[in-house]
DNA sequence: TAAAAAAGTTAGTTATGACTAACAAATCTA
DNA sequence: TAGATTTGTTAGTCATAACTAACTTTTTTA
């Protein structure tokens, strides 16, 4: 293995942006991801991005042409992974351990993930007995930054009549969170997809011994895998 | 109890500076603490030193007479020992649950402290079940920022003949730490101080089954309880 | 007690990473 | 395809927190 020795003098903003730019592009492999969109989901604005972009490619952890669409070189790829697999440890350990909330880790462990020290989180992880979930059923990087991406189906995209198992969920909204567990629905539920209305593609579903009328917007931020 | 919501807007060089006064002051109750000696401790130049002061007095968490000794408020003395009982636990949830050995911790813990999270460190302190003491032996301040100070004997101050027992040790150097161990000195080691040569003021100490010739400033930053 | 040394302060500079305002390029759409 | 809209870029500003250099006040000591 050429593996550099990962330098990792990174600031908490550079970190932050070859994050969010890993995130947007595994979101949405299809569209280009571009810096207005990275602006707005990250909450800075353009000419802040812009900035930070060049500083990136600076340091070759970005490329991307003039007015074209932004990527990572492996190296900023690695970083990113890292970050994700710091974040997804902490957040399962506040949860199995801590008696933290799904909907309240995000926060902690955004702060978490900067931490700088390999041992803090391959200890943590081994301590933890080597997870590959976090608490919202998303997949946790492996120490060498090996991880398995499935599909993501969203209960969107299902048709009338579908079963279908609670796979993982968004984990960008607090208030998202909070009303997943308050219905009722956890990782693993068995879904029914029971009626779709035309009207307004709010779906009829049934699981456990609910039944819930959920917004399209909901099932946007709902992965599950298909059952039958 | 009147107590302000705990803002905690601060950043993490403000906390740095105000744990660095708290630190100096419990030292060194005797001698003035002041912007020299505070730059020095922090490892800034003054004029840094002087500008963040300045800052600190305007939140009202630090009061001074112009070229006089620096004081803290209660306010900053309360966020102080926040930092001081998140650092201690840190250092304690490393050692105890991470294999991480007490010369690993500091540095991490540094990092760690300034994690904003009152649940955060709350049930860390629940999950170890409320450890009084940190793995170099300090005292662990409550979550109501209630602490006791014992008096610190430094092991320079015994006499030939007196016997005492390792209380806690001055965390501040890795390659002190790592000599305490390698010696095979520990927390409530039984020490016996069996001479002290003039010459160079260096100290014969006798513990367990071992003899060693420690250094003046060795025996400076070893806190002792006097046994006999 | 007067000169030297130490301690404290001020002014001005730098880098990071935000921002707004203005402008340029690319893409959509009528 | 031309104009409108969206997207991307540049220039210039601000706050934070570091710095050096120069200066002032206090303390030490000869």
């Amino acid at each position: 293995m050429t593996n550099k020795s990962n330098s990792n003098n990174l600031t908490k903003s550079e970190e932050d942006y070859l994050k969010a730019i890993f995130q947007l592009l595994i979101g949405d492999n299809s569209r280009k991801v571009g810096n207005n969109q990275l602006a707005e989901y990250l909450k800075v604005s353009p000419a802040s991005t812009n900035n930070m972009i060049k500083k990136l490619k600076a340091k070759q952890y970005v490329f991307s042409e003039k007015y074209g669409k932004l990527e990572l070189t492996e190296e900023g790829k690695s970083i990113a992974v890292r970050l994700i697999r710091k974040h997804r440890l902490w957040e399962t350990f506040l949860c199995n351990y801590l008696n933290f909330t799904w909907d309240e880790v995000h926060e902690v462990a955004e702060q978490l993930e900067h931490i700088k020290s390999n041992k803090l989180i391959d200890e943590l992880d081994s301590f933890m007995d080597f997870p590959t979930k976090d608490p919202h059923g998303e997949m946790i990087p492996n120490a060498n930054g090996e991880y398995s991406l499935l599909p993501k189906i969203t209960l969107s995209s299902l048709d009338e009549g579908d079963v279908c198992q609670l796979i993982s969920v968004n984990d960008g909204s607090v208030t998202f969170l909070k009303y997943v567990s308050e219905i009722g629905l956890a990782l693993s539920s068995e879904i029914k997809v029971l009626e779709i209305r035309d009207f307004d593609k709010s779906i009829k579903i049934g699981f456990n011994t609910s039944v819930e009328t959920v917004t399209r917007k909901f099932a946007d931020n709902v992965f599950v895998k298909i059952v039958s």
